[in-house]
DNA sequence: GAAAGTGCTGACCGATCGGTCAGCTATTGT
DNA sequence: ACAATAGCTGACCGATCGGTCAGCACTTTC
């Protein structure tokens, strides 16, 4: 892997866990075996680590959202929810940063951007709606996996990849049921 | 409202939007219309007044959780569910605050004292029980009660306090039905 | 009316922050 | 053989951080 690389990893992973403003270039430097003014000539600023940490994860999450609109059966719908727990599942490093972090980041473009994406499944799923319940359900779902997924790391506990995946697809999907099947 | 209550009010609020270490005493004495050594002559540092700032909310988590063992009765149940809701709708800044960052506020007393409190909670929702569908069940919920308590408020989204106390009971109990039905 | 205490302040401290820059070394292209 | 480029570094910069301290204004106590 090269330097590059692995400054991504280390510093989405110490974002992650120690927040953003928390966690100085220095301590990525260190973490990585060299020196900070080596970060920052493959990185220009600390802002633009953190872009090239999280994009990724933001570029497939417009990727899933991408046939949101199209959604007509319930078959689409399963389909679609196991392929966004399949994205939680993969870039739940970046989901939990995005989610927990994201207020206090505003005016970093792609904060914005997942601000946005995260808008747009709001609306779809309280669409001709201004139930109080299902906007509740939609952000509880997602705040709650956010949370989860990060935290069971964080305090060790570790769960079996395929069992997590059934799990947070058969929890998701009852928490939205009133919608989906509305 | 003294000085040091109003300090400790505008503290919540900026740790909880901007995150702790990202809130300067500078900032909090600015918005307070006082001098940054006047915040310091109230509070004898910044970890202090985090500490005075969330631990109220932590000594109510403790009264609302003392009958847990105690829980018998269905009815027993859905009292106490009512209670930790009010709670939760009570001290949403602090709760907000203790679930994002609390990973990265380790060794402050308070909010280990806060960690304690939750690793008691999901050991009675998860007692006698090693599913990983009923642990994520009880993530969610609380991850996603936090989430969703304070990013209503952050993106402008104003809904009825009563209103939401319902909704969030149905959904919280409606989540948490497989383990007290057990 | 002196003494003590409360609330608050500006000046100042060392440490650390993100970021710049000149220059070193090693590889690559011609 | 030589120039160019890539990767990396230490020295250094101004700004800001949390925190200390002497002292000012005002109120309370005796």
């Amino acid at each position: 892997m090269s330097t590059q690389d692995e400054l991504r990893v280390i510093a989405l992973a110490e974002f992650t866990s120690a927040g953003y403003s928390a966690t100085s270039l220095q301590r990525i430097a260190e973490l990585a075996g060299v020196s900070k003014s080596s970060v920052l000539y493959h990185f220009t600023s600390k802002e633009q680590l953190l872009e090239a940490a999280i994009s990724p994860a933001i570029d497939q999450m417009e990727t899933v959202l991408a046939p949101l609109e199209t959604i007509g059966s319930l078959g689409d719908r399963q389909r679609f929810l196991e392929d966004f727990v399949d994205f939680l599942l993969m870039y739940r490093l970046e989901v939990n940063m995005f989610i927990n972090q994201g207020p206090s980041l505003v005016d970093v473009p792609v904060i914005e951007r997942g601000s946005a994406l995260v808008v747009r499944l709001a609306q779809f799923f309280s669409q001709n709606s201004q139930s109080l319940e299902e906007n509740m359900r939609f952000g509880i779902a997602l705040g709650g996996a956010a949370y989860m997924l990060c935290t069971a790391s964080t305090y060790g506990l570790e769960f079996p990849a395929d069992e997590t995946r059934a799990a947070l697809i058969s929890i998701m999907s009852e928490l939205l049921a009133p919608i989906s099947t509305r």
